[in-house]
DNA sequence: GAGACAAACGGAGATTTCTCCATATCCATA
DNA sequence: TATGGATATGGAGAAATCTCCGTTTGTCTC
């Protein structure tokens, strides 16, 4: 369980043949609305494949739900690594780190019904995630670049946190707010509005 | 699902008795190192009680779990309340916060597995908990004082999300973060230690 | 090609969560 | 204290997740 999944070094045809099945039907089934109650005997059946498959190529639901998500982040990654300013190198770091959480905001607001999906099947599962560890790593080398004695992996943990799902989710359908106004508040909590405390 | 469950106005002398049994169950399974994995049709063994009537008195899981740490949440409101400074009344909203923050931490490493377990049945009850409600509102109106013009509903989720319970864990396990290092982040997340960013 | 071995398949079934509703229990009223 | 109706009970069973393992399929070597 919680297995990040790669193609191994050598997968047999067959292998890679099945696993692109469960991933289409898994990405119709969603496309299709099943995405709050997507059931893993479901994708196996529109598969055409056995349960076992199933859990044997994704090792259980949020490894699926990760995989799904997998597309997207590696473009997100792209953007960050090798893409054009201020997202990209290139920009000073608060200019950067600015960027970057706004980009995170509308990749988890886009994102919102998967990444509901896979936080719903392993809360600590986005922990564990390559995609986590390269944003902690971003984060944590912008903060300390701009403050050298900082502690730069409690603070991007910090930042990051505000990006769990059912928060996100929470505050788009509940307190109404909106991407913009999300952004803002990440300015202003970067941007030290709360200095005077204390 | 995901029902906050307080005694109602006119509960059965039956319902009262077995939602004591059943809460005593859970908290002996857990107590005795079965928390991970907290079957509910073992806590309705063990209080010799049928399990449509665990889902009768808590709803789910998740409400279960909620109720157990209730008493917790409610000794902790009390001290925020009207307990001595500067965690309650009668300190400078700086202070309070801080004291708040620490707190919570103590708070939440202290219960880490009971509110993973919590997490883990459901990941957006939280938000939904009575208990958050009160920090939410706290942490806001101690951020609007100390700064009017910021948006205070914003940033007290923000400074709130580092405590989900998979990100305290993962702190805590994996990081190897102390208590007094996350304290001390906070601080430095308060104290606008990022302000230069921009 | 044929044989051999590792890897993958599939689906029956164990486990768990949660629902449904026929039955049992409580308690307000008279 | 008898009674009627609202409330609660309990366990069978529906649905979902995940495991296990006998069988099948690929692939490497000769």
């Amino acid at each position: 369980m919680l297995t990040a999944m790669a193609a191994a070094p050598s997968e047999r045809a067959d292998a890679v043949r099945n696993r692109q099945k469960i991933l289409a039907a898994a990405a119709r089934l969603v496309a299709a609305g099943a995405a709050e109650r997507l059931s893993l005997d479901e994708v196996a059946r529109v598969a055409d494949v056995g349960v076992g498959t199933v859990y044997r190529r994704f090792g259980d639901r949020a490894g699926l739900v990760f995989a799904l998500l997998e597309e997207q982040h590696q473009l997100f990654r792209a953007r960050v690594v090798e893409g054009p300013p201020p997202l990209g190198p290139r920009a000073d770091a608060g200019d950067r780190l600015r960027a970057f959480l706004h980009a995170l905001v509308d990749l988890s607001v886009g994102q919102r019904e998967l990444l509901l999906l896979a936080e719903s099947s392993s809360p600590p599962a986005r922990y564990l995630s390559a995609s986590y560890d390269f944003q902690h790593a971003h984060a944590g080398r912008l903060i300390a670049e701009l403050r050298p004695d900082a502690d730069a992996a409690f603070l991007a943990d910090a930042l990051l946190a505000p990006f769990a799902p059912s928060l996100i989710d929470h505050q788009c359908r509940v307190r109404g707010f909106s991407p913009e106004r999300i952004k803002a508040g990440f300015d202003q909590l970067v941007h030290g509005t709360l200095e005077s405390a204390r």
